[in-house]
DNA sequence: GCATCGAATGTAATCGATTACATTTTTATC
DNA sequence: GATAAAAATGTAATCGATTACATTCGATGC
């Protein structure tokens, strides 16, 4: 008796089981399924009836075989524990499940051997399509996802090719956003919370630091540009870093380029005794949850993080279907300014003694 | 000429292109590639050169279609965009495809309707095992998922069927240390911030809650048990309830159902001028990654998600390929108390002028 | 030198659906 | 009522792999 590699399995209905009890021909029932419309009454109640009782479900194996398509979208993730992610996830699973897609997510979480199994996963027509949120291309030593014979759409960071269908947020003049709004409450030193140099968020957000205030008419200053890669510990360490500066030196407001560093920040420089948003204004970037609950609450740029999401899943559904982007490549949705309780006008004056009156 | 459904693809190498270039039959092509040692030396180099030159990949649905398999498992998560779910996932994730498993992710997020789509999904024989991290076994009108003729672990929440193979953590046993915690520190009026009614784990942790004030023979008061959901706005809306209470009334400690509750009580009580941990203390549950960035940094039970991922995908594994369970049906796997700042001895005295001397 | 055996490879059935084409049945038209 | 056209259904090819079984070939033993 041969091994046992699997468990037992009663078998499942197929679809020869379902016209032989019907009565009619295989053909009959698969189109009876797939368009109702074109088989009488009295057949399409004999065949339906036929396949409650056997319980039949079609094999989507021999399905997908057969008509070359398997009704999946692999999304690669950069990290699934990620929140930011996780939310765009919920727009894509919608309009994705929603069109009858089912999702593989790929989570690269830094490592190459799975990015490759992913792409040799793709190019064995594992998928109908590829929805990508990191900032890159997939590869795997021997292939490329380009030449993978399916579509591709990206979102959430750049991929720096041309034509290539993306849909992100202008990061360049949300950025701007947010320090304007620094500079309008009367901001005139401002700091910025870096990420990490090669990031192509990182410089895109850093262009929109520097557009904002040479449009104020206020000189970059290099010392005020702290370095951080998006995490809660590089802001802690940045706090501390400005802890050591000459109180006369100090910013009186910043601007960080996620919201994770600026909530690292915030604590860092309150248990020194430095108030936010009385001695420090601060701005995030992101939206994350946690900036509507921290102490205080954080202004901040939120992403449409599902909207991100589901428009990247309409435009790869019909880059899917037609084989023809939408009209724009590049796709921009709006992001927008939360004012919430970590910014205000600056004090007038240099000294702590000059604190502007207000009510509460 | 038809109407264009789908995109154009150059056609993709098969097995008869790799046989025909390499001079041999498909079935060798197949051997050499499943069994390379049953082909000779050089048969082998030619096929695999051949392989190389056309770039070819064996077509899954083919292969699925002929052995039986799909090689995904299907994880239905509650919820995507919590991280709670998100750590799990990453655990699952390791397991699975280090084993060269896919993943579904089905985002139930509370929708009956997703909820049967991938019933019929799986019930279609879609995934070879599902892994249920939501606290039920799915349902679509017409089919249940335990007569789907597959595999299924549950993790994270209880599944209240006889020998359903799961793996959790003890939620009485670990919600009794964290509020026997408090007890040791010295506290005597400990309140409970709970979960939902219905939900098996919120009646878990309350019972473990009991078990602990009954060691220390501290009397259950009612009238200390919250009610919550889970939510930031539910601990929100506790805090508010601790504060319109008569201060000598009033406990020296609380334990939450969780973290998200714990941060919004905080945040509540903070706000009113009530500190923590001096006024009160608080413990948490379930260890998400905010309760170390708070002011202060939440005391809290870790749940080891990760493990909890990993350890149920590696039991589904041995489930789909031996058809047996391990020996232990539940698998209850250990959670840590992790003490942090948010917790110390009450005062002694009832007045605030008894405050203990500390040291910082 | 011939039978036997085993290794290597080939041939063709098979998995379960879809669908082009063929065939039968119904309906419409004169 | 005959005939053409349209509608409904059936037959069988097809998708691309795996693998049971058949075949070939060379080595070994006597």
């Amino acid at each position: 008796m041969a091994k046992r590699t699997g468990v037992t399995r009663q078998k499942a209905a197929k679809i020869a089981d379902v016209a032989r009890l019907a009565g009619v021909s295989v053909a009959t029932v698969s189109r009876t399924l797939a368009r109702p419309e074109v088989v009488i009454e009295e057949t399409r109640t004999r065949v339906l009836a036929a396949v409650r009782d056997t319980g039949y479900m079609p094999n989507i194996s021999a399905r997908n075989l057969r008509v070359r398509k398997t009704m999946v979208v692999l999304v690669a993730v950069p990290d699934i524990a990620n929140p930011f992610f996780a939310e765009v996830l919920q727009g894509i699973d919608d309009t994705l499940s929603a069109a009858g897609y089912g999702l593989i997510i790929a989570n690269l979480a830094g490592s190459p051997e799975k990015e490759a199994r992913y792409v040799d996963l793709i190019c064995a027509g594992q998928a109908d399509g590829v929805l990508l949120l990191c900032g890159h291309v997939m590869r795997s030593p021997d292939r490329d996802l380009r030449d993978a014979r399916v579509p591709l759409v990206a979102a959430c960071e750049y991929i720096p090719y041309e034509n290539f269908p993306q849909v992100t947020i202008d990061n360049v003049e949300t950025a701007r956003e947010a320090v304007r709004h620094l500079v309008d409450l009367g901001h005139t030193s401002i700091a910025y919370l870096s990420g990490p140099n090669s990031n192509i968020l990182e410089q895109q957000r850093l262009e929109g630091y520097r557009q904002a205030l040479r449009e104020a008419g206020i000189a970059v200053d290099a010392s005020l540009i702290l370095p951080g890669d998006f995490t809660f510990r590089t802001g802690v360490e940045a706090g501390r870093a400005l802890l050591t500066l000459d109180p006369a030196a100090r910013p009186t407001a910043l601007f960080a380029a996620n919201d994770e560093m600026a909530i690292g920040l915030i604590k860092t420089v309150h248990a020194a005794g430095l108030h936010v948003p009385d001695d420090l204004s601060v701005v995030g970037f992101d939206g994350i949850a946690y900036a509507d609950y921290c102490e205080p609450t954080l202004t901040t740029i939120v992403q449409p993080r599902r909207d991100l999401g589901a428009t990247a899943a309409a435009e790869l559904i019909t880059l899917m279907t037609t084989g023809k982007a939408g009209l724009r490549k590049h796709i921009k949705l709006p992001a927008k300014l939360m004012l919430r309780d970590s910014t205000r006008p600056p004090r007038k004056g240099p000294g702590r003694s000059f604190r502007i009156a207000r009510s509460g």
